[in-house]
DNA sequence: GCAGTTTGTTGCCTATAGCCAACTGTTGCT
DNA sequence: AGCAACAGTTGGCTATAGGCAACAAACTGC
């Protein structure tokens, strides 16, 4: 799309290095977050518990349609999930060709862990910034992550808000 | 676990918030990026040319090392992004039992084209802050990214700083 | 009630990632 | 020269992820 960025004054370079920056370092612990329950789910397998945490039960096309994964894959990774506790597979009484797929009491403690993980290191780190600028990051950051969902095109996160 | 937040005199609360909610931003930018080029490299293979870039060509075991997985593991996938033209492979004339494994031309292209994807969709997020807020965000994640550089124990990303 | 459509599932296939154990070369040391 | 230690590779295995195509079951309309 290559529209000329002269729409800023000052230009937006440094402020993208900043962020890009920045974006390592979340980025980097959100994958040590993630790390520390490897032993239990995949990167794939995680991506469906924290689709199902999102928006809730759903049934099974558009839970793989969320995924951008065929049918097909996406049972046999619920199945997966059903196996080790994690994911609950009912059948309602209405529509019985349909299938509700929901987290159980464990699957939500897995992403529970994950994100309190991802919350302690994400703590240590913003314990470092001087109190006094405290204040001004979270202004910064919440226009920052508004201005994210506002730039939310359609689909924006494709299923990738981990 | 309801801990008592005082402990922090402004507490941090508010501002692990701010972060964590920016970040799911950023990590989902970076996932898209990272899917662009899925048809390319999987995200294991990505984050071998990862580290060969920041580190520089290397040995098996020092890369291995770095990603924290096997010494045959390292071997085949390096044989596969050989195989793709992606990485070199070649073993020096002083100690013939090491290999040197540095990125193609290629290699280093489908790092810059995945970092240049990600650039461009946090300018497009920059791009509808505020233009008087900017300069804040700026200072505010700086001061971010510094303190996580400072909070870096060791291996602080291990081998993650994609 | 029968035909057609929707919704998942299963068979069959490929490729990747990951490990351990065994092996091949090389180098270095005695 | 000979042997031990080192650096990678390979064999053999498991599990996951992913797709396509064929299928079964259930619902909907006529």
């Amino acid at each position: 799309m290559l529209v000329a960025p002269r729409s800023t004054p000052l230009d937006v370079e440094p402020l993208v290095d900043s962020v890009l920056h920045a974006s390592r370092a979340l980025v980097a612990v959100a994958a040590r977050s993630l790390a520390a329950v490897a032993d239990e789910v995949t990167l794939p397998q995680y991506r469906v518990l924290v689709v199902l945490a999102a928006r809730g039960p759903q049934g099974l096309a558009p839970l793989a349609a969320a995924l951008g994964v065929s049918p097909s894959t996406a049972t046999r990774m619920c199945g997966r999930l059903v196996r080790k506790g994690l994911v609950q597979r009912r059948t309602p009484s209405r529509d019985r060709r349909q299938v509700r797929l929901a987290l159980t009491e464990a699957g939500r403690a897995v992403v529970a862990q994950v994100t309190a993980l991802r919350r302690g290191e994400i703590a240590r780190i913003v314990a470092a910034v001087p109190p006094e600028r405290r204040a001004q990051v979270v202004d910064a950051l919440s226009a920052f992550a508004e201005a994210a969902g506002e730039s939310a095109d359609r689909d924006w996160t494709a299923g990738w808000e981990l």
